[in-house]
RNA sequence: GGUGGGGUACCCAAGCGGCCAACGGGAGCAGACUGUAAAUCUGCCGGCUCACGCCUUCGAAGGUUCGAAUCCUUCCCCCACCA
């Protein structure tokens, strides 16, 4: 409750995103209302949910009574961010870009209020730094921009000084400069006085501060958002081999779903500050909750419903919790009716193969490791077969024997569906066609 | 431009004519335990194969040799110092 009465500062500090910050920042918030901006890398098609930290600084941001404004790196993306990188980046084609940057506004959307809905002036702005960036000319940007930099200042960063052992390009030494002229283009076209960003990127917004003091004369700011961790030490928005993805099509609703589930306890509370809109009062509640009863994991359960729910809508969260009910829980595959087995095909990942493509062709049945490459839940026959020798294959929540590499067709359920499982909690729905 | 040091599988890193698909570590996957957790223990971890084995791989291309990641030549890339 009463989030509307905790200025933005306060909000971000209580819930750990707030990592550090220039000391003018809560004076230009009470000023009235600010547009503050987070850059995003279209480095993919979608943006993954590492992402999710300063897309929730942005709604934070907007909920309090400020102007989010989310930039699209078009521009930039084509040269690459040094900061926390140990070597070189491949350079992104112009296309790729392009691509990427349709498919980051999409999901944005479901996060931010772009004014549909009559804003006003806190309505979220989004834009391409290509717009600007791309038709820049050399000789103007190094009169404009390079002029008020020194190469001494920008060897003092740390995203450049890491890289001094092992080599850095001039392109991506430059980057702080292109980044510090987007901040000052921001500030000209929508009147930005605040950046924010992860905690690696402090020098390169404060390069942008400076740039837009001695072009302009205004006072910028600058927040940094802390780096997510894990208490295990593993990266955090990794799962199963893949990263997690906001797009659908790369990261179902349902793994994204378990995704959040299956979040350490250790880390459960700090990802609820981090990624839920819950009050503190409610979180607090469950830290007791998961303190006491670990097992019943509410606090868990909680975060993925409502970063499920955000992203994918009701519907998708509603499904994607029967989808786990049914894998995780007691009922019987053969139970299923054929709606529901529809429902599961459309919620964990689901692929249609003709029988003829997945049997071993000596009148045998179905092979197993067809099967799990065909499901994509092995990358090659010999990763199958080891799976299979293993003891780690399940059909229909049955667990094959190391031998049992054909199947009878009568494993298959009521429209030819198959229920493939690999480990404990990895699923896919097979539903293989006469 | 010169001199020296490097480029090995997802990452780090051994190997320096046959015993090398390549030591070791990390990451990853699976099994046991459990709570769809953590920690721990065990197994796997280039491809094909039930298997014997075969195929592709050690920056690139040639060459020497019965045989090369290991030797030679040229080229490409990285690093350090010098100019």
């Amino acid at each position: 409750m009463e989030t509307m009465t905790h200025t933005l500062l306060d909000e971000l500090r209580w819930r750990g995103l707030l990592y550090q910050h220039t000391d003018g920042v809560a004076a230009l918030l009470q000023r009235g209302v600010a547009s503050g901006y987070v850059g995003f890398d279209p480095t993919a098609a979608s943006l993954h949910v590492g992402s999710l930290v300063p897309i929730m600084a942005l709604v934070h941001l907007q909920r309090s009574g400020h102007r989010p404004i989310a930039l699209v790196g078009g521009g930039t993306g084509l040269i690459g961010d040094p900061s926390g990188r140990a070597s070189e980046r491949a350079l992104l084609s112009v296309d790729q870009v392009e691509e990427n940057v349709r498919g980051i506004r999409a999901q944005l959307g479901h996060f931010l209020d772009f004014g549909d809905s009559g804003r006003g002036d806190t309505a979220a702005i989004l834009v391409d730094n290509g717009e600007w960036l791309r038709s820049l000319k050399t000789v103007e940007f190094m009169r404009d921009v390079g002029k008020h930099f020194t190469v001494n200042y920008m060897l003092q960063k740390e995203s450049v000084k890491a890289r001094l052992d092992g080599g850095i390009s001039f392109t991506e030494f430059s980057y702080m400069l292109l980044q510090a002229y987007d901040f000052l283009e921001l500030h000209r076209r929508y009147g930005a006085l605040l950046q924010l960003g992860g905690s690696d990127q402090w020098g390169n917004i404060t390069a942008g501060i400076e740039l837009i003091r001695r072009t302009v004369g205004a006072e910028a700011q600058a927040a940094t958002l802390p780096l997510v961790t894990t208490a295990s030490g593993a990266k955090f928005g990794k799962s199963e081999g893949g990263a997690i993805w906001l797009d659908p099509t790369l990261t179902s609703p349902y793994k994204f779903y378990q995704f959040w589930l299956n979040v350490d306890d250790r880390d459960a509370g700090r990802y609820l500050r981090y990624f839920t809109l819950s009050s503190r009062e409610e979180i607090e509640e469950l830290d007791g909750a998961t303190r006491a009863r670990p097992e019943r994991r509410e606090s868990q359960q909680a975060l993925a419903r409502e970063v499920t729910a955000r992203l994918h809508g009701e519907d998708a969260l509603r499904a994607a919790i029967e989808v786990s009910g049914f894998l995780f829980g007691g009922l019987e595959p053969s139970a299923l009716s054929a709606a529901a087995m529809a429902a599961l095909s459309a919620e964990a990942p689901f692929f249609e193969v003709k029988e003829s493509e997945v049997s071993d062709g000596q009148g045998e049945g179905l092979d197993v490791l067809k099967l799990l490459v065909a499901a994509g839940l092995a990358a090659s026959n010999g990763a199958a077969r080891r799976l299979l020798e293993q003891g780690g294959v399940s059909v229909n929540k049955r667990k094959l024997g190391a031998t049992e590499r054909y199947l009878e067709a009568s494993v298959l359920l009521r429209g030819g569906y198959l229920i493939l499982g690999k480990g404990k909690r990895d699923y896919a729905v097979l539903r293989v066609l006469r």
